[in-house]
RNA sequence: GUGAUUGUAGCUCAGUUGGUUAGAGCGCUGGAUUGUGGUUCCAGAGGUCGCCGGUUCGAAACCGGUCUUUCACC
């Protein structure tokens, strides 16, 4: 993998860069759809390419792993050939499902132990068996295993987490560094910064990752119930430490002000589930504001779904037929607005590559995260 | 016409031998959602318990009348 640094913004740490895998290139800043189990929920992979233009998608190690398993990925060719997506993959480790379902986990120095959501069985994953399993799905990029603490942790707990993360870091560079890619692509393995809110923690933590010398750097233990401000600040302090000729992908953010924040403090890759999970519930996100297309307002409205979209959907239906599909559970519904979530955080961060590239993204960004947080 | 039966929220229905401010599911109206356990979760509005009268300290419940639903028989 190649990371090419091509403008830097000159009022801001915003920057625009050019990331070369085998399967090729992203234009960072970039937002990187989520796709768990191989799928981006109620999108087809041929509305991802042609019509929202995604250039890397996500899969997730943990789930994948369950279900369809990785004797189904290894005899496929991988992930890859698997749900026919040829342009790069990012998986992340299953390390974020240690924090999310708590409930099940059992921590060690060792690994951690699952129980299973589908069927409750034991499972127990170690940074080890992580990067083999990562290996075996194929992705060109893949996560180093951690531990993500909440964002209200204490400074004790999330002092004791980030050594045991950095622990795994250690042994997950080693085993990825020994072994080779299964399927004659390269996959690189970025590192994840921890230690919540606290600014000795982040450094170290930056300091440690940046020493391994990776091809990026990700900036996890985000958006994890901590107050915004923290986050913007926690990026600042990461960033400062990191290398800049290496991209940054800050973890599970989030709304479109949030990645215009970042980008800002000099992020470059993002993923989020809101734009696919609000969409099915009927949140769409505009370049005006926020629309809730249950609201009653808008039912018998039959404009465009958004005059501005990029997308095919944005003109092709009304608010007021897709109000009706959400309202009646259709599945069109659900795909709409995720197909017309995506195509927008696709096109905000390309609006942002254009504007860095410009000189001019600190002031339209200060415009956009005005109209952004309006409600329609 | 006669005999049963039914009537409680927009809909379908609970509601103990009469006992605080009558409930549920769905629907409706809002809200939530940040490295996806999301057809999810939370909240709210909405009822003269068919109507009139009676019994009782107290009635959705008991009694009478009346209208209504459905069924059976003439």
């Amino acid at each position: 993998m190649d990371f090419k640094l091509l403008n830097t913004d000159p009022k801001s740490s915003a920057r625009t860069g050019e990331l070369t895998t085998d399967h090729g290139k992203i234009q960072t800043p970039i937002f990187m759809p989520v796709g768990t189990l191989g799928s981006v929920k109620g999108v087809h992979q041929r509305e991802l390419r042609d019509d929202i233009n995604a250039e890397i998608i996500l899969g997730n190690t943990y789930h994948l792993y369950l279900r369809p398993g990785l004797d189904v990925l290894e005899k496929a060719g991988g992930l890859h050939k698997f749900n026919g997506w040829e342009r790069p993959i990012l998986t992340d480790s299953g390390g974020f499902q240690v924090f999310s379902l708590a409930d099940n986990r059992k921590l060690s120095e060792e690994g951690a132990m699952f129980r299973s959501h589908i069927d409750g069985s034991k499972h127990f994953f170690t940074p080890e068996n992580v990067m083999d399993t990562q290996r075996t799905i194929g992705a060109d990029i893949i996560m180093a295993f951690d531990e993500c603490p909440p964002g209200t942790s204490t400074y004790e707990y999330a002092k004791t987490s980030l050594e045991l993360t950095q622990r795994w870091l250690e042994r997950c560079v080693k085993r990825f560094d020994e072994t080779e890619p299964k399927y004659g692509y390269s996959q690189t393995l970025f590192p994840i910064i921890q230690g919540c809110v606290y600014n000795d923690l982040r450094i170290k933590a930056a300091e440690h990752a940046a020493s391994l010398n990776r091809e990026g750097y990700a900036i996890g233990g985000l958006a994890v119930g901590e107050p915004v401000e923290d986050m913007y600040s926690m990026i600042e302090v990461v960033n400062k430490v990191l290398p800049q000729d290496k991209p940054r992908y800050l973890m599970g953010v989030g709304t479109p002000i949030n990645i215009l924040e970042a980008i800002s403090r000099g992020v470059d890759m993002f993923d989020c589930v809101m734009p696919t999970r609000n969409g099915r519930n009927g949140m769409m996100f505009t370049s005006e504001g926020i629309i809730n297309i249950k609201n009653k307002k808008w039912h018998d409205d039959f404009s465009p779904i958004d005059p501005n979209g990029t997308s095919y959907v944005d003109q092709a239906y009304s608010k007021a037929y897709v109000r009706h599909l959400i309202h009646s559970g259709e599945l069109l519904g659900s795909q709409i607005c995720s197909i017309h979530n995506l195509a927008f955080y696709l096109w905000l961060v390309r609006e942002a590559r254009e504007h860095i590239n410009a000189g001019s993204f600190s002031a339209w960004k200060e415009i956009m995260v005005k109209k952004l947080a309006t409600r329609l």
